[in-house]
DNA sequence: GCAGGATAGTGAATCGATTCATAGCGCACA
DNA sequence: TGTGCGCTATGAATCGATTCACTATCCTGC
């Protein structure tokens, strides 16, 4: 039944019982793990031996408390379950590694409680910077964060201030992008299936969807329906599909969905109440995730640069605490790029 | 340019900080924290006003070294970038929410030294238990965790020992479904895009394709192409046509792929190369993950209790924590299903 | 007026790893 | 023989929050 087991250790053996067990001092022990080549061979293996039979293990609280820092960053993103997050953190995570730092990874799910617990988490555990794709009302907290050293790097979102850096894909261009497509398409009543004015992303492509309406002589107040939602996922995009058809008024011709997670709920939606895309309703969405060129019918999306955006944020934030004082804070701004699929253009 | 800073903080306030600017204590301090209702009014505010000014922050390491344990679980996953991961994983938090446990999650990559890393991490830093979706040979270095103290619960794979308990779908049940629906349509010539055999849903997915192509009185030998990749994702399952289109041979008429990620890859493949699915080769995926319905030919798959997998793996480390010696270990396992759709069956 | 009890607040000891000033030892060189 | 250097090893001090035995103070009731 059960293997050779000292049972529930009493308490995790410590730095002391390894020193007592091989016969050295406490300060030879941490020699051994930390600076092996200034302790002589025999004793070195002493000391091994001692660890591997205690089957001892570091205390990581002790270390850090002593050191005061740790190699750690953290970041906070708004759905981990969003692939475009999972590469986006690809790439944090590829940057990090090249200077031997650890990612903890958080998901915020838009909501700015969960956001400021995790914020706090990672202060209280001594991070050494933290990269945030912040919801609305938090810049305050990631202010004093900053103050309090340490550093901040927004993720997916541009900066409102000088001094925090941030790294973002044009947001009102990608809205802009996509709507300047539909209306190119001939289609003059759209709607457009957005989160909360509380998340950054939402507010500069609604505004670039605004621009372009304008632009080509439309008015927004006829030929945009707004439809918003609470989460960002599919089950988001089925309600707002349900909320738009259950609703009054003509129906719009065609779709920009905030992101591809609620394109694919949208379009799931549609289909279940037998509306034919595009020929009925022309869609579009924003990320071009994975799957999106795979769907019954390809997703036209808005294409972001995911892993470099990841990648530069890291960037910035290790550069920031290398260099110091010396550090130039910037925005780093991607283009978007629209790929046209069968979602919108039949032609395609 | 710069609001009011307090420069790059020389060092974080402490408790001793505080207690001395309030003029108390450093137990009071501590008081006010964990038990305020011990501290008279008038000096709990005094306290608070000092935390505020300071900006105090508690020190996790500090507290951690003297509590000797956190509320916190760790988990590693294969592929945290996997929509059925990330599905488990949410199970998990919603189950640990309700003990108010944290939870600290990884993603091993299918790589035995990234799981290794971080177990030590984990145990480092003082988990209380983890939950892993192991790779080969890791059996023994879960036995000892568990020996030293920290409880262990296999996520996604029956436990091999009677003194560990695990949850688990039955993947050769899950195996035997595909390959069983492809042999009742009338193939006789199957792919398995399959990862390598260090992965045990692998092993177990494989015997269940062997099993139902005995079953049904066909060798496997001349039945069954096995393609073996390295990584199970949409890159893999590209991989994995390429290498099935370029061989020498009768090209198979069906393709079970391990999993949807892959099998998407896989899709996007036989696209390219201009293979018409089902009709030249039928196609089914593992898992019925979120986008499997919605695709250009929406995907067969096994379907899992993702949610369920998770919260009952918690709910098993919880229980053992609470209960102590008088757990009882065990094999929790849920069936697989089978959802037909097109890419298998041009009638669904 | 005083014992007894409740209430507030204190501060030294503790957790475990790291650091650093110090000491012991052997060897080489003057 | 003595000085000085290099190599090893030592162990007390340190990080910051928590705990707990203890003191101080005030109140209650007889």
């Amino acid at each position: 039944m059960s293997t050779t087991t000292r049972g529930r250790a009493d308490r995790r053996p410590s730095i002391t019982d390894v020193a007592k067990r091989a016969g050295v001092s406490v300060g030879t022990v941490s020699n051994v793990l930390n600076r092996p080549d200034q302790v002589s061979d025999s004793t070195r293996d002493r000391v091994l031996v001692a660890i591997e039979e205690l089957q001892f293990v570091r205390n990581a609280s002790a270390r850090q408390l002593r050191a005061g820092t740790i190699q750690t960053v953290g970041a906070i993103v708004l759905d981990i379950a969003n692939p475009f997050f999972t590469e986006v953190a690809r790439g944090v995570e590829d940057r990090l590694a090249a200077d031997e730092y650890t990612l903890m990874l958080s998901s915020s799910d838009e909501d700015p409680e969960r956001e400021a617990r995790y914020l706090r988490l990672f202060e209280e555990h001594g991070v050494q910077g933290v990269m945030v794709t912040p919801s609305a009302g938090s810049l305050d907290a990631l202010l004093a964060l900053r103050d309090r050293g340490i550093d901040v790097v927004l993720l997916d979102t541009t900066s409102p201030v000088d001094d925090i850096s941030s790294v973002a894909v044009d947001d009102v261009r990608g809205g802009a992008l996509a709507v300047e497509h539909l209306v190119g398409l001939g289609h003059t009543r759209i709607a457009f299936i957005n989160g909360p004015q509380t998340i950054k992303q939402c507010v500069d492509r609604r505004e670039g969807v605004l621009a372009a309406l304008t632009g080509a002589g439309l008015d927004p107040a006829s030929a945009l329906v707004e439809i918003t939602i609470g989460s960002l996922n599919a089950e988001g995009g089925e309600e707002g599909v349900n909320r738009l058809l259950a609703a009054e008024g003509d129906r719009p011709t065609a779709m920009f969905c905030v992101n591809d997670l609620t394109a694919l709920g949208a379009l799931r939606a549609l289909r279940a109440h037998g509306v034919a895309i595009p020929a009925e309703m022309a869609v579009v969405g924003y990320d071009d995730v994975v799957f999106a060129s795979m769907l019954t019918v390809p997703l036209t999306s808005v294409r972001q640069p995911t892993h470099q955006l990841g990648w530069t944020a890291a960037d910035l934030l290790l550069r920031q605490r290398s260099e110091g004082a010396a550090f130039q804070h910037q925005r780093v701004q991607f283009q978007p790029e629209l790929v046209v699929r069968g979602s919108s253009d039949p032609s395609a």
